[in-house]
DNA sequence: AGATCGGCCTGGACGC
DNA sequence: TGCGTCCAGGCCGATC
């Protein structure tokens, strides 16, 4: 079976804001060359710009830039930053280029699900408009997340991955916490108790990837071109037909809104 | 208006 | 060996 995954999603987009942020922040944009592609947008509005902060909200990284106007940073699934340098020099793949005043950063994505525009400050649509809460953040209330669950007919794992219960979950992590709170992806409107046991999953599985600087399977790589570690703790995701590490039966993979899950069916309960 | 589904995009794994 | 088919999936727009 094929394992083309390691997509980023909020610990691989935290572990690519770490490193870039010092070596973006307070720079100045001279300008940005970008292959014409269609999820680029006003791109070029970028160039002699000085950044500011570099934040990161869900899977989103957001560049503040002078003149009330954001780079928002999308990697898709196979997108990556790297500094031209000894270690890096531009492949085939690299869709975008910015000159900054003491660097050249690539915006490298081969696969063209990354996505770059600037807008002016704040005014997000789609996804990014309708993000729920960090979950890593006080924001996110496990009262308000059992709410959210109960307001929807959706199964769980597919309400998990529209990123408006909670910011930044994806396919992996998704797995991974439902698994570990020993629910079902088809389960629905899931009670309080459980909701706080997910809400509590969530959080944990998310800190640890962060810690280990995030899950590489071929394609996410961070900034200084190295791996996550957090590959070779994963519990569900790419461990169909090996046994349950709770129980020993074997992981099911089955597909659940059009995406591949992975769950054992013995401990994980509708 | 919320839920669902297809399209985007490419390289790699796999089968014959 | 080589070619065709399938798979990975975040997000968006169209449709129900």
């Amino acid at each position: 079976m094929a394992e083309t995954g390691g997509m980023p999603e909020l610990p691989e987009v935290e572990s690519v804001r770490r490193q870039l942020a010092p070596r973006l922040e307070a720079r100045r944009i001279e300008h940005v060359t970008a292959v014409w592609q269609s999820r680029f947008v006003d791109v070029e509005r970028a160039a002699g710009r000085r950044v500011g902060r570099l934040r990161r909200r869900g899977k989103y990284l957001i560049a503040e830039l002078d003149g009330g106007l954001e780079l928002l940073m999308h990697l898709g699934m196979t997108g990556s930053f790297r500094f031209r340098g000894p270690q890096w020099q531009p492949d085939a793949y690299v869709r975008a280029t910015f000159t900054l005043n003491d660097a050249v950063l690539d915006f490298r994505d081969v696969r063209r699900f990354g996505s770059l525009a600037v807008v002016p400050a704040g005014q997000y649509t789609g996804t990014l408009a309708a993000l729920g809460p960090e979950p890593l953040s006080d924001d996110f209330d496990p009262a308000a997340f059992h709410r959210a669950l109960q307001s929807t007919s959706m199964a769980v794992k597919p309400y998990l991955l529209s990123q408006r219960p909670v910011a930044g979950v994806g396919n992996i992590y998704a797995d991974e916490a439902l698994w570990r709170a020993r629910i079902s992806p088809f389960a629905r409107r899931i009670g309080r108790r459980r909701a706080t046991l997910l809400w509590a999953a969530i959080r944990e599985v998310l800190a640890e990837a962060i810690e280990r600087e995030g899950t590489t399977f071929r394609d996410y790589q961070m900034v200084n071109g190295e791996s996550g570690r957090n590959a070779a703790y994963l519990t569900a995701y790419g461990q169909a037909g090996l046994p349950c590490g709770r129980c020993g039966d074997p992981l099911r993979k089955v597909t659940l809104g059009g995406r591949g899950t992975t769950y054992c069916p013995r401990c994980q309960r509708p």
